[in-house]
DNA sequence: CACAATTAAATTGCGCACAACTGAATGACT
DNA sequence: AGTCATTCAGTTGTGCGCAATTTAATTGTG
């Protein structure tokens, strides 16, 4: 089956914070059969994680074909900017640049690694830490990699401040998630 | 091992549109080890894509926490929106209302009817279309999720313009990334 | 020094996302 | 009626994301 291009535009775009109290809507103006239509909020086209999460997978997507020709996954490609910036990271440090636990990395470290793209070995001073170090060809991918970010904010059709913009709120945003589950733990 | 928290502040956030050529980036102030620090672009904080990822997972793992007592994971708490919202869809319309592809739904779907919230049914206009409906049990979860809304968009400390303004962007940037990948292909 | 607590990475198991493919049903067209 | 492309759901296989557990090394404390 293939994917479906867009859900369509949304009408009305908020949270899901109407102000409707919790019980069961009134009668329906619109006529879907059994259940009435979520009348003020659970309706999908007002959550912004939904949003969030399909332009997230629709990054994804763009990634997808713009990285086929390097062999990498999105990832992937997380992982190799970490090293390519930072030289060689034990697995705990790449761990917290992109937000992996080692139940990630670990596979994902080993696929690298069958691809010639990265090495790995244990700390010498720390026997508990791995070491992961970009190989020569893991370097040399650097420079096929250099044209990359400008398609994709040629893409996304927003301008720089306008990028900017959204990157700080969405920061703000996970930030302010992350407490919240916590204190929800 | 644990999840990390976050990676930190972000010192210059851009998508990585920097006016750097794509060539090999000249002597670095900083000291990394072995590669140069990626000077102008490819640097991971500079990243929407990385941003909008982590956010989505930051919704994630918070819905996680809220969802437990439903026994739901978050995409199946999409689909039963979809279904408290419209009643009876087939997988195709669930589909596009959700971005997902039978693939993905088939076995969702499945788990839904192992846990009694959901029944399929093979549409009689049109053997090769399953139907789904929510059950009476699926329909009654509906009333424990009314809340959830709520304490979601309190979670995030945005305000109900700004998650308008976030969400309205999201989709503008999902359209333009989606057209983006399909020229590219 | 001994020993408990902590830390690092890996492994296992589950669920989702997606590509590729299969098989059945439908519709269009001759 | 008969063929053929299309459509729909499902299956298979790969790769993430994450919880929970395991194993090993290190650190802290008495």
């Amino acid at each position: 089956m293939t994917p479906p291009p867009n859900p369509g535009p949304a009408p009305e775009p908020t949270v899901a914070t109407s102000p409707e109290p919790a019980a069961v809507p009134g009668p329906d103006p619109a006529g879907a059969p059994p259940p009435g239509p979520a009348v003020g909020t659970l309706r999908l086209d007002q959550h912004v994680c939904f949003s969030l999460q399909s332009a997230s997978r629709a990054f994804n997507g763009l990634y997808r074909v713009l990285l086929k020709d390097l062999g990498l996954t999105y990832p992937q490609y997380l992982v190799m900017l970490a090293l390519w910036e930072h030289g060689t990271l034990p697995v705990r440090r790449l761990g917290e640049h992109l937000r992996l636990d080692s139940g990630t990395l670990s596979p994902l470290l080993k696929r690298l690694e069958a691809a010639g793209l990265v090495h790995r070995e244990r700390s010498a001073r720390d026997e508990r830490s791995v070491e992961v170090r970009p190989t020569e060809e893991g370097l040399a991918l650097r420079e096929r990699a250099l044209g990359l970010p400008r398609r994709i904010a040629t893409a996304t059709g927003f301008g720089l401040d306008e990028i900017q913009d959204l990157k700080a709120r969405l920061d703000r945003l996970t930030t302010a998630l992350d407490a919240a589950a916590a204190n929800e733990a």
